[in-house]
RNA sequence: GCCGUUGUAGCUCAGUGGUAGAGCACUUCCUUGGUAAGGAAGAGGUCGUGAGUUCAAUUCUCAUCAACGGCUCCA
């Protein structure tokens, strides 16, 4: 007999043998339609494997991660079924289960996928899925599963199977397909009900655009067509919540072909919000002591040359404009401009920190594929400051940008983010990273340690700082389930060195000055996109384009409209009248459907009282206020930035 | 940059080898209406661009540009 330990600590015994099927069967038949593998000892295994000794067990279901992702795996296994037997010959690379379902890698030779395509597999996969084909696993040796993968003439398996040792080789079987897998899979194909294969898509193998380019099928499965309808109706949300189109419905941002790719048009609706940021980051970086500079679009090849931007990331800028035999570049980034502000004059640790920022305008040679609205632009603008401090000023001004990040972060209610620290990959050194090994060290130390002592939560990403230093990058998710880089925080200790930098200390010695760059709103593209989706176009009022608008019953009142809004307009407040001759109903759907925070109906009874008739975005009809009372009120609302 | 898909009116989308249609938006008129679409009329497109096949191309072929979905990349 074995003790076994579930998760609310009972501990119960089974015959040594038992699998975690059996044991769900020994609780409920029901459970055990359910489970599709166990936690066996924190290690997810299949749900029928026998269990030889003591152990604590999770049954896992749909309802947990490791259960999906089971799920996921399985499903692309049955996929593969398909796949092979509607294309026999085809070889397959890896087929994982991702977020939001799985995928598989194959190369097709010759022939190609279509969408029609998948509509068969589809239909062929429920087939195979009503089978009820029992995923079997089976331990191989490696000569056997070389030999068997030799004689399919299937490279790619072979492959996989270099890394892998006698011992930890396995195969699994449902059907008639066979693959090399680890597992763990779910009992049998029958588990699966609902199946939409979601797109094809090229991927090279391996990862490595030098290798062959694969073919990649997307799909996702469920246990019911329920959950199906649910995912597919979840993606048709967040399709509407995508800020290329509430950034075309809102007259935020436009492109044109004419001006160019990733080269985004802020309309006037896009501009206030552009000014609004700005206006809080003037006015944070003013608390902070920042001072404020401007600096021009371009600048001679030289200064890149100094910076060392250009040996590393010459192809992602524009290429050069060449005048009177000098070469000069579109700014890629603010930083030496900054930093020959700050050599422009000579200065002593009393000057420092010194603190230099600017909304910079930058422009990027993303390649085309790249391009994602205002995710990934080609002309950016970019929250940048540099500090230049000594090392003794480091950790304090260090703190400092980061305690900036999380007061925006509760301004604009940004609750799931995670800072990345990222460091060098030492084998890089001089290649990627600039060669400087002791100061690598140093440094990441000391960022670490600012992130320990004030508890801030992180993860270490090795080979992904910048070349002259580490980094803190800010990574946040868009609705549509796309990760970017929000902001980010880095240390330089190369470029101060490049470019000579020095402050006199107190013992009258020459110092290069630490750089920390920074960029807590990133740039108004991500931002303004991001921030977009995050809203679903409802902006707080402080940053809705229009944050009144005043709605007329009928054109009898079309003046004491003018007049409400005057008095809004003197209390700075961005607001417009309806004088469109339409009916009331008509305007407060327009108004609504533009997210226009407040509106203000007025007719008969209002002007007679000298009132307005108040309706929030979303709420409804709130009753009636006197003028002075509303504009006190959101004038408030407004100052504070309150988010609801 | 690579693989795949798409490109028709401002927007969303039909459609066809014989020089194009709907709804919304827009303009004008009627209507002056109290909390999510009042009515009528009108205007608007060399069907992404270029070339080829054809008596004839928006439709077929090729090239090119752009967007979209991925891959790679992201100071």
């Amino acid at each position: 007999m074995i003790n076994i330990t579930f998760p609310d600590g009972a501990v119960r015994q089974f015959e040594k043998g038992t699998s975690a099927l059996d044991i769900a069967r020994s609780i409920s038949e029901g459970l055990a339609r359910k489970v599709l593998s166990a936690s066996v000892n924190g290690q997810v295994q299949d749900a029928a494997r026998p269990i030889l000794e003591d152990a604590t067990l999770k049954l896992l279901t749909w309802n947990d991660t490791d259960g999906k992702s089971t799920f996921w795996h399985s499903s692309a296994h049955l996929m593969a079924e398909a796949v092979e037997s509607i294309f026999p010959g085809v070889k397959f690379w890896v087929g994982p289960p991702v977020e939001n379902g799985f995928y598989y890698d194959m190369d097709l030779g010759d022939r190609k996928l279509t969408e029609e395509d998948l509509g068969k597999l589809e239909k062929k996969m429920n087939e195979l899925a009503k089978q009820n084909n029992a995923y079997l696993r089976k331990e191989i040796s490696k000569k056997d599963a070389v030999k068997y993968f030799s004689d399919k003439g299937d490279e790619y398996k072979l492959d996989l199977l270099q890394g892998l040792n006698d011992g930890e080789i396995t195969f699994y079987t449902q059907g008639n397909f066979t693959d090399l897998c680890r597992g763990p899979h779910i009992p049998n194909t029958g588990f699966i009900k609902a199946i939409k294969l979601t797109n094809i898509a090229g991927a090279y193998w391996k990862g490595d655009e030098k290798n062959k380019m694969l073919t990649r099928v997307y799909g996702v499965t469920f246990p019911s067509q329920k959950e199906l309808d649910e995912y597919l109706h979840l993606l048709e949300e967040a399709k509407k919540r995508d800020h290329r189109k509430l950034g075309k419905e809102l007259g935020i941002f436009t492109m044109d072909d004419d001006v160019g790719p990733g080269l985004a048009l802020w309309m006037p609706n896009g501009t206030i919000i552009i000014e609004e940021l700005e206006k809080l980051a003037k006015e944070s970086e003013l608390a902070g002591g920042y001072k404020r500079v401007v600096t021009p679009h371009i600048a001679k090849e030289n200064l890149y040359l100094t910076s060392g931007h250009l040996p590393y990331y010459k192809d992602s800028m524009y290429p050069p404009m060449e005048l009177e035999g000098v070469k000069y570049y579109l700014k890629a980034m603010n930083c030496p401009h900054h930093h020959k502000i700050f050599a422009a004059e000579p200065k002593s640790y009393k000057d420092l920190p010194l603190r230099l920022a600017e909304y910079g305008t930058c422009y990027r040679y993303e390649q085309s594929g790249e391009l994602f609205g205002l995710m990934r632009v080609r002309c950016l603008h970019m929250n940048d400051a540099h500090i230049y401090c000594s090392k003794e000023q480091f950790y304090e001004e260090f703190k400092a940008v980061n305690d900036m990040y999380l007061k925006y972060f509760k301004i604009f209610g940004i609750d799931k983010y995670v800072m990345r620290l990222s460091l060098h990959d030492p084998t890089k050194l001089g290649k990627k990273y600039v060669n400087e090994p002791e100061l690598w060290k140093e440094t990441e130390a000391l960022v670490r340690d600012v992130l320990i002592k004030t508890n801030t939560p992180y993860v270490e990403v090795p080979d992904e700082a910048a070349f002259y230093g580490p980094k803190i990058d800010v990574q946040i998710w868009s609705i549509i389930g796309r990760e970017f880089t929000l902001a980010t925080n880095q240390v330089d200790f190369a470029q101060g060195r490049s470019f000579k930098l020095e402050f006199t200390t107190h013992d009258n010695k020459a110092e290069t000055p630490l750089i920390i760059h920074r960029a807590p709103l990133g740039t108004h593209e991500r931002f303004i996109g991001f921030l977009l989706e995050h809203y679903a176009g409802k902006f707080p009022l402080w940053l809705a384009p229009v944050q009144v608008k005043v709605l007329p019953i009928s054109d009898k009142f079309l003046d004491y409209a003018k007049t409400v809004s005057q008095q809004l307009k003197k209390a700075d407040i961005r607001a417009e009248v309806d004088d469109r001759n339409e009916k009331i109903g008509k305007k407060i759907r327009d108004t609504e459907l533009m997210k226009v925070p407040y509106m203000l109906v007025v007719g008969e009874k209002e002007m007679t009282e000298n009132k307005v008739a108040v309706r929030r975005h979303g709420k409804g009809d709130t009753g009636t206020e006197n003028i002075g009372e509303f504009v006190n009120r959101i004038s408030i609302e407004i100052k504070e930035r309150i988010s609801e």
